[in-house]
DNA sequence: GACCAGGCACATC
DNA sequence: GATGTGCATGGT
């Protein structure tokens, strides 16, 4: 246990000593936030800023207009984000059970309990463990570990675990070796999303990757 | 043209 | 319970 604790902090430090702090998440608001972490499902961020800027210059940054907003009207506003169909049904979801629940009022989620809001949304259709724990963290600040895709890579080509860990068993390793720390969790997260862009990717790309010099089983293709 | 991107729900075995 | 598939745009 003492030696993944190690292992972590090390990962850290060569990723924050490479790319430096990276100011995550980028948005606004705490709902900007949340359209945000539906909208990247599964889709590059590039493409989610352009739908986010359509919202905004629509006027429709706000719980209540994508909760009145007509279903095709938010289609064509969503669409550089890819999924259209299926993440306007997930917004309107997500407002539906904001506005049945907690008369539409984002402040009222923040006085809930973080268990209890985590099993709350994920209640929610469209709403599965990375979004609700990236809606927890960087909307709401709470101290939960965000993992992804990334996340997963770096950890099972480090050999701090086997490659068929689930999401829960996960995050259960970055939040038991970590002190809960919203600031430290919100930076690594983002650092580890950072190296696999560049290098972790389902292709490796490990020359000049800055955990090149760390012990990893994964063979890369280009070294 | 192929591959990839900050997942998730649902069908099928 | 594990595995496969649909969803869609845009950059490299």
């Amino acid at each position: 246990m003492q030696k993944t604790r190690e292992q972590l902090q090390t990962i850290y430090d060569l990723l924050f000593e490479r790319f430096g702090p990276q100011h995550w998440w980028p948005g606004q608001t705490c709902f900007e936030i949340i359209v945000g972490a539906i909208l990247t499902q599964n889709t590059n961020w590039t493409n989610v800023e352009k739908a986010i800027v359509n919202l905004q210059q629509a006027g429709c940054l706000e719980p209540d207009k994508i909760h009145e907003i007509e279903s095709a009207e938010l289609e064509k506003l969503i669409r550089p984000a890819g999924y259209f169909r299926l993440k306007t049904k997930r917004l309107k979801n997500f407002m539906q059970w904001l506005f049945d629940n907690y008369g539409g009022d984002l402040d009222v989620l923040d006085q809930i309990e973080t268990r209890r809001l985590r099993e709350e949304l994920l209640r929610v259709s469209g709403i599965g463990p990375e979004t609700a724990d990236s809606i927890l963290l960087y909307a709401f600040g709470r101290p939960v570990f965000v993992v992804d895709a990334y996340t997963a890579r770096v950890a099972v080509r480090h050999e701090l675990i086997e490659p068929d860990i689930d999401y829960e068993q996960l995050q259960y390793l970055f939040e038991a070796n970590l002190e809960p720390d919203v600031a430290r969790f919100n930076e690594f997260h983002a650092l580890l999303v950072c190296v696999g862009k560049d290098f972790c990717k389902p292709k490796p790309k490990c020359a000049g990757c800055p955990l090149e010099a760390l012990p990893h089983t994964i063979p890369c293709e280009y070294d």
